[in-house]
DNA sequence: CCGAATCCTAAATGATACTG
DNA sequence: CAGTATCATTTAGGATTCGG
């Protein structure tokens, strides 16, 4: 009986808040890297496990129906027990706003990290 | 013995995300309202509290010192039992990102959701 | 291969009382 | 007033199993 997840959870202040209704769509603990990885491609349910090992199985599944919920994956059956998962028109209108993120993200890892040790690319 | 919240928190595949870093940041149950209110003024924890009302004492404490760990807003005592919380540099380069994220929110709110009743001004 | 159902533990949060 | 400490409850998440 849920309408869009993230609509339901962002009236912390006893109205619709749209700037918790976008973090809602973003914060759930996998789901800036889901679409992360869609926004490259789309991807099958086991290659996006591979892509995310620290997530079980039963978390991905979870966010990957959330995310659908909200609009902004589509879920398609592309052959008998294999499904595609890959941007909506919503998700792909976040675009601008995860790399806005993401190049604050990476300054502020830069002024507050700079001795982070390895290779890291710093980027999703 | 914490260093940064929000770095130590962006981990998630094995390495630093800038995109998680950020959304760490403002992604705790209140804080991006937090953040929001203080964008417009400095505010006393009671105050704080009186505009968050759901949020309780203990959770409210709780969000501040996070920010404050993460270096997004610093506290100042200003009289025996008056505290006084406010942005800091980098709580106030984050106002871009709020407003734009603020935006997609509503847009999607728009669409998803035209028939919320009510006057919503629909904004933090 | 994809995912739902179940069980169980750990983490998050609320309620309340206490203190400088 | 601005918190902290403690306890009770809720919620999130992992491990495992099952089935289309």
């Amino acid at each position: 009986m849920r309408t869009i997840n993230a609509i339901e959870s962002s009236q912390k202040h006893f109205e619709y808040c749209p700037l918790d209704t976008t973090l809602g769509i973003l914060s759930g603990k996998w789901k800036s890297i889901i679409i992360c990885r869609l926004m490259s491609a789309s991807l099958h349910f086991s290659e996006l496990h591979k892509e995310i090992p620290r997530c079980s199985k039963r978390m991905l599944a979870l966010q990957l129906s959330e995310l659908q919920e909200d609009q902004i994956i589509k879920r398609q059956v592309t052959a008998t027990f294999h499904t595609e998962y890959s941007l909506t028109a919503w998700g792909q209108s976040l675009a601008p706003l995860v790399t806005a993120l993401n190049s604050w993200g990476r300054h502020y890892l830069k002024e507050n990290a700079g001795k982070i040790a390895g290779n890291n690319n710093l980027d999703c």
